[in-house]
Order: structure tokens, then sequence, then C-alpha cells
DNA sequence: CAGTTATATTTCTATCCAGTAATATAATGG
DNA sequence: CCATTATATTACTGGATAGAAATATAACTG
């Protein structure tokens, strides 16, 4: 999965919503519904995408299927956040430094 | 802004080549046209996005706009990421477990 | 197996948004 | 000022997608 489905993917709310529910422990998707404000049938779909996109796995418990988190594919973000951290990391400093001197 | 309109400015990928361009150094809206295959309006109407999410600034030299990189908010992709972090690393950890009793 | 429970898929629709084209605004130089 | 350069905005269009409704699939239960 390229790193930009998976920025898509994230950047619908009810999706990060359900990876939240997800990571305390699995769910089935009838709990999810109940979590979640959405439908049945709107549940499942965010929940292909979640799956095709590696986030989450699915375990089948008799009828119920019991999703959980993946969340291995986030370390691709994290990854794309590492150019990037020494600049809010040295505006960080620069502002620790600023207050240091004022008192 | 939101968590949520930060992920979803970030979804679009040629946002995030913008972003990538302005790392090295300020850029004008020509110089950007020309890194990246967009059109003048749609690199400013990018542009305006990025700038109404607080992830890049202008400064004005003559005529031209000059815009750079403003990597704050990307600071709250961070901290979502945050409870997650423990997920893969845990993975990570049993991975090289695994990896080590195998040798 | 008939009925029930749980989930998935399909179809449809309304909305959003990126890209383009045309135009507007703004600053500079002769 | 007039022409040029640089950027912004507006209006339009096509494609993508979330959500809803209806239907399909699948597994358990009596």
């Amino acid at each position: 999965m390229k790193n930009s489905l998976l920025f898509e993917v994230l950047a619908e709310p009810k999706r990060r919503l359900i990876l939240d529910h997800l990571r305390q422990k699995e769910r089935s998707v009838g709990e999810l519904v109940a979590l979640s404000s959405l439908s049945q049938p709107g549940v499942s779909k965010h929940l292909r995408i979640l799956r095709e996109a590696g986030l989450v796995g699915v375990r089948k418990e008799a009828q119920k299927h019991l999703y959980y988190l993946r969340a291995e594919p986030l370390a691709e973000i994290d990854h794309w956040l590492e150019p990037y951290r020494r600049f809010w990391s040295d505006k960080l400093a620069a502002l620790e430094r600023q207050l240091d001197e004022e008192e």
C-alpha cells in the first residue's frame, strides 16, 4: 500500500474513530456500529478500506467477525514525518531558549 | 485547525510534494509550478489550503510571494500517532526476538 | 431446513474537490 | 501610466466517495 493511499484512508474521521476503538480491544462489526453512529453497511465499508490498507485484521468467531488493529502501516506516517521533525523541534527549542531568557 | 482537517490537507499528494520542496528552502509560486507539474492556479489553490492549515507562511518580496514551511501543525499528527506507537514497536520487538531465536 | 443473527455487497445519489480556463489583482520597469 | 511579470480568485466540470437503502451471503439455532 502506497503512502499516499494511507493518508487518504486516515483522512476520513470515522475511520480514525474505528481505529481508536480497536486500540483498546478487538470488536465485532455490531459493536463498532453501536460505537460509531454509522449504519452497519457504513461500518462494513470503512472496515473493508481499513483492511485493504492493512490497518485492521479480521478473526471470525461463529457469525461474528472480530476486527483488530494492525498499526504497522502507521509507521509509514511516522517515517514520512521524520524529515519534518527537526523543524518543529527547532521551533520548540527556540521557544524554550526564549522562555529561559525571560526568567 | 482541527486534527481532522489536517489529515485531509495532507491526503492530497501534490500538497505533500509542495511541503517536501519547501523543506529545503522557501520558494516562489513560479518555482513551485516548475517543480510540481501543476498549473499556476493549481499551485496557488493548494498554497491557500496549506496556508489556512498553518503549514506554510508567505513573505512578499517585490512581486514574488515566497512561501516557507511551517511544520509545527505536523506535531498534531505526531501526537495522534502516539498511542499507536507501542503497537508497531511491540510487533517489531516481537519480530526481533523471533529472529534472535532463529539464529 | 426454516428462521434468525451477523456481516458484506451492490446500487444509487448527493456532495466535495482537484484541475482547468478565464479573469482579476498587484507590483515593477520603462 | 502602460506593458509586463507574478500571483490570486472565480466559475465551471468531471471524477471520486461517503452515506443510505435494498439485497445477498454466511453461520448459527431450534
